[in-house]
DNA sequence: GGCCATGTTCGGACTGTCCGAGATTTTGCC
DNA sequence: GGCAAAATCTCGGACAGTCCGAACATGGCC
């Protein structure tokens, strides 16, 4: 049966001490006398005790509010980006709205700050996230890498809302973009797809250590049934280029970012969508109706949040030992560009 | 400047009722009268009243446990496989070891249950479960995919300590093996191998919807200097097999799980490290030292039960809207079967 | 009017922290 | 040796919510 476990007024009580000398002597703190410091450990180790984090974190945030009308913010930090196109820009929008309702849930607040790439922005952060008593970080995506190094990390829990990044190495939560392609291409098979084609950027599947490619790869060698067209991946896309492919490999489907690419089908002759097909890889992207992926920006935003507030709430500053990337599938989007069944045999 | 923001406790100032009235009435209990409820959530409303959720967290702990010797169970679940290899064994064991360490650290325990693949333990798992208070379940890998659907996980939080399993989807725990073998590779590739050939077991390849194999495509593809091998993926190996593909192709590093690759690359006339390399996929399997990937089992176990723990602080229970695969990156592990640097040019 | 059942509301108790303040000790000066 | 100041050491107020047993109120029945 349950018995009574030691607890800091229990072990008070045996010590003939207060409780804040017996908190403070287990925390370490330099207020304590050393000798009394070393009693109070010994007889917490005899007693068997054991701290409850989640009420040391309350207390430590009721105490350090003082009353006041506290709320926990984090810093949703946007790198400056002058010609960041539309779709990465509602991208980022969808982002922060789905950190600032989880926040909401959690019982904190989200404030943006943008900043420049140079150091020097990075220094002034730091003073301003410090000076505000801010010790969340959540890092919106940027085209390039931005070198965060020098924030002072020992004060800071940061999270990546975006693929890895290194500088400093963080927890980071991104979009599952193999696993969701390798969905994508299975539904395309079940509607009776048996030729897809793959459209990329050059840049958009190094950022991701090719993941795009490396999914549809995978899913052509497990499916015998399935052509293995080699995928278009181009530094910059021209209709000529996507011509002479197309024309060459005859897609059945195409799966691409960008919606440009159903003028470039129609133009070879594709009737969309009863000869062809299309998917759009990142709807956000889509400049008109079409079946294709969403990845889902707000549930990223929202996870984010939440990975990075239960690190505060264990204390967790600076960088962890092993960083770990958090993924979420995207959402099947149907559209007009695909058939809705496949076709008799 | 801070004013005082509005909590239970003055709320039910303002409306004459006790604290427990409102906070029975914000939670929706039935033992409020519906009228009353209905004006304490127009005053909390009016008031910009916000809950706390850590301090609804930690009374609720308190209350439940009710001064007995409390501490929040999770139950780790191994599925019986008697014929479990023994590095799986010792893999499940680092993965108990993690959580358990990182449990204490949380103030929760650990307890194992093992449990056969036949729906009827699910069911009685479900009531042992719920006879001992335990609502955070953690899911040891099985070879085999377990269907959990039978359990009522409206009362338990739940995650897997592998790769995604469908039978309910759960957030899930594992390696990041794709990205493990991409920085593999590349660490062979500054040491001057340029011939990397891959080994796999079909069944381990597809498990993880490809990615070994994925990863090993994308590198080549993207490293004009390293010679694309075609992989060798077999149902089960055999030395033959393994012999023709060896003298065919005539890779300069092999990277397998079973270091009994060694002794066929020496069969074949290889002389480790000095004509040929081998990295192990999985250290645990290695029977004889060698260079490979550590994929971290206790890492692993660690950060699902930290996970998990903050799921239960949040009152998450059930099935997630959008479950996610959290990944770390395997640790390189040095050995005596590769060169320590470059041959000169 | 008393009793019982049901509905409604209340209150005891609480696993730790922060920091201002009080008590005690130590040090320096006359 | 006594006194004042500084340093050291320890203490205590206060705490953003929950659970469930208990108290109180009400209505129906005998």
């Amino acid at each position: 049966m349950a018995s009574t476990a030691p607890t800091l007024r229990s072990l008070a009580r045996t010590l003939g001490l207060s409780r804040t000398t017996v908190s403070d002597a287990l925390r370490g703190s330099p207020r304590v006398d050393p000798g009394t410091a070393a009693r109070v450990k010994q007889a917490a180790k005899e007693a068997g005790y054991r701290r409850n984090p989640l009420a040391g974190a309350l207390m430590s945030e009721l105490r350090r509010s003082r009353g006041t009308a506290f709320r926990g913010v984090l810093a949703a930090v946007d790198f400056n980006e002058p010609d960041r196109p539309g779709y990465a820009a509602r991208f980022h929008r969808e982002l922060v709205l789905g950190a600032e309702a989880r926040a909401t849930e959690l019982g904190f607040k989200v404030e943006k700050f943008a900043v420049g790439h140079a150091g020097v922005f990075v220094q002034r952060l730091d003073s301003i996230l410090q000076s505000r008593g801010i010790h969340g970080v959540i890092l919106l995506p940027a085209w390039d890498e931005p070198d965060l190094s020098n924030l002072d990390w020992s004060r800071f829990a940061g999270i990546y809302t975006d693929y890895i990044i290194e500088r400093p190495a963080l927890h980071s939560v991104c979009s599952d973009h193999y696993r969701s392609l390798l969905a994508a291409l299975q539904r395309l098979a079940v509607l009776g797809y048996h030729r897809p084609g793959l459209l990329l950027q050059k840049r958009q599947d190094e950022r991701l250590q090719y993941r795009w490619g490396a999914a549809f790869r995978a899913f052509q060698e497990s499916h015998p049934a399935i052509r293995p067209l080699p995928p278009l991946i181009v530094e910059t896309f021209t209709r000529e280029e996507f011509a002479r492919w197309f024309r060459r490999y005859k897609p059945d489907v195409v799966l691409a970012h960008h919606t440009e690419a159903i003028d470039w089908m129609e133009s070879c002759g594709a009737d969309l969508p009863v000869t062809h097909g299309f998917v759009s890889l990142n709807v956000l992207m889509k400049t008109r109706p079409c079946a294709g992926l969403d990845l889902q920006p707000r549930a990223l935003g929202a996870r984010a949040t939440e990975l990075l507030i239960a690190q505060l709430h264990r204390n967790e500053t600076g960088i962890p030992d092993w960083p770990s990337t958090t993924t979420i599938p995207a959402r099947w989007v149907d559209g007009p560009t695909l058939r809705t069944k496949a076709p008799a045999k």
